[in-house]
DNA sequence: GATGAATGAGGCTTCATTCAT
DNA sequence: CATGAATGAAGCCTCATTCAT
């Protein structure tokens, strides 16, 4: 006679995707701390009550923030290395540029990543980490698939450097106003470059100055 | 009553310094947030009146925190360029070994640095930020000197990718339980290699592998 | 649509006593400020919406709890009289044994009676008085009635004597984890004797010592 | 040149006095769950932040209460008991007297102990049982001593009904406007009566009926 | 100059209650 | 009639900052 209809079911979700991606905003904009549930809240035309129906508490949103977060660049990422073909360090340069890409168009969630790292309680700290850390691991993984090719290396530093590199390089551009900042793919073909030598990847000699 | 004598104002400077270490440390362990005035009052055996004497406001040691740790760096550095002879690529290895080393040698006063970047509000954003942006431009502008001896580069975004690179590095290797971690000099001889090798350095051949 | 058939009419009853006896347990757990309406729904399987359906608010339904089980000790009580013969006194005994037997048989219950008694608005006090009230009332009266085989008493003091000594002492009992709880017999003969030596009514000697 | 005078030791003491006297009553009032701090902290003529400053929380202050409470109470006890002589008996009848003679004269720290029962959390209710708890103890303690002298008793069950007795008569003498109630003595003189009456204590013939 | 008691704005969170479906 | 999402008042508590001593 009545019963969770489907579009309540939507209307639910909606709400909840509202009030996630005014807090993914604010939260890159301002921090953690300096995030207010009210903020939040008004940001997303709704009201404490619902912030709490929906979330447990502030920590709980910025961790489910992260997570959609993580799950993006994931898929962003994959997409890039399923057109990337089977080279590895192909697929390396490959994977940066979709990084520097999905940042560089989503300057407010990419915030949330670098921005206020610590003081959020063991649990945060581990879930912001781990998105990046997936990333150090995965970077890691393939040095190590490449040992054969490249100079010997201190895999789990390098994949830090590695990974470093990215997000300050971006951090960096995000700071410019957005008229004024180089085209995205120049920064991310930039930050290729430099990685890729880094790890100490046989040269496009073509790239080479004569 | 009493005329501010020469040993009252040792005195004075001297109880400045002791909250100011204090802070330092609580706010590298604690983030900015979380240390509260109380805490670093405590820690210097001092008061909250005196705390408000010395500094403005939280915020304020915060930045005083920052601008001395700065000067801690560039006192570092320059010492160690100092030691490097003329040679431009040698001085930019010298001076990552050096940073490195400090960072190494005072994971406190690291971890302010990298720990907690945002939602300070502009000002404390701008003193963070600035003595990372020193180096960034050191390196920036030592890679214009190279200039003839490199691969073309964007210099901005190198120069970024290679103060990421450190910092990054040096993070998660603080994120080791101290004993466990490989040793400070191996750390920084890898990400030395790593940005050099980043920079299009030319290579030192005893390194390749054979 | 549908008329109030009596099926219908039933089910609302049925759903109604879910709720209330719900209540009952968790208010006698936790005490009135501790439950929340949501417990309540939970643990009758229904909704906050029929809650607010059947109860005014929660204050109500405390009101109606404490009623509840007002009737319940009320008709517990009357069938004990109704076994006890004549004798005033005896029925007297028999009363306080019917009425710590209930309480000992149903702690849930009897702790909505003495747990939280007050900062519920005079109109609850009122109503969790009066289950009390009534119970001195009926000993005030007994009294009454015996004055002449008594010693002079303010019936009014000894009546309410009674019955705290009665409460009390259940109270105590229930603290006591229900393994090691002595028997509820014993625990409503000595009160019983307690009382009725209390009132000053004549001994039953062979229960003095010898 | 500057240190804590006893000027403001004095005061901060009073302070935190006129705190706990307003938590007194406001607690005995309505007990502790609908007592907020902003009501203690504006009967007190205060702030929240003092407030936080003498007491850690809420449960705190109550437990304050609960200890002030029990050590007056405590010392009236003693005090009659030093003026009671030796007998056993005497001394009972003495404390019962004491003891309604003083939540009488302190009807707003008397509420404190018998309104609000439960739901505070194990600690607290600890506190607020163990001040009746004490009576309870020192009545058993005493019936076993007197064990020869009276009919074989549960010394535990007696004990809460004399205590029991004691509190719910005062709690219903509280209840009458203070115009129209019995003088205390009075009060005092009949619950002593049935407590005494109650373990069996050897009557005082004179008072019987002729 | 030093001290720490005092203040209150503001943060997080809970929960009784309402109302559209 | 049932449901549960939505609301916001109100509670507890923290902490930066001030100011009398």
């Amino acid at each position: 006679m009545y019963r969770t209809t489907r579009k309540m079911a939507e209307r639910k979700e909606a709400r909840r995707k509202k009030l996630l991606s005014a807090a993914i905003v604010i939260f890159g904009r301002k921090g953690y701390h300096a995030t207010t549930v009210p903020m939040i809240v008004r940001a997303a035309n709704s009201s404490v009550g619902s912030f709490y129906f929906y979330f447990r508490n502030k920590e709980d949103i910025f961790a489910a923030a992260l997570e959609a977060l993580g799950e993006q660049i994931s898929s962003a990422l994959n997409e890039a290395l399923r057109a990337a073909g089977p080279d590895v360090l192909a697929r390396m340069r490959a994977a940066v540029k979709a990084l520097v890409q999905f940042l560089a168009e989503n300057p407010e969630e990419a915030r949330i990543l670098i921005v206020e790292s610590s003081g959020l309680g063991k649990r945060l700290e581990a879930v912001r980490r781990q998105v990046i850390e997936s990333h150090t691991r995965s970077v890691e993984q393939a040095l190590r698939t490449l040992a054969d090719r490249l100079p010997p290396l201190d895999a789990a530093v390098v994949a830090s450097c590695w990974v470093g590199a990215v997000y300050e390089a971006v951090y960096r551009w995000l700071g410019h106003a957005p008229g004024e900042r180089p085209p995205a793919e120049h920064l991310a073909e930039a930050i290729a470059e430099f990685n890729l030598r880094g790890i100490g990847a046989p040269q496009n000699k073509k790239k080479m100055k004569g």
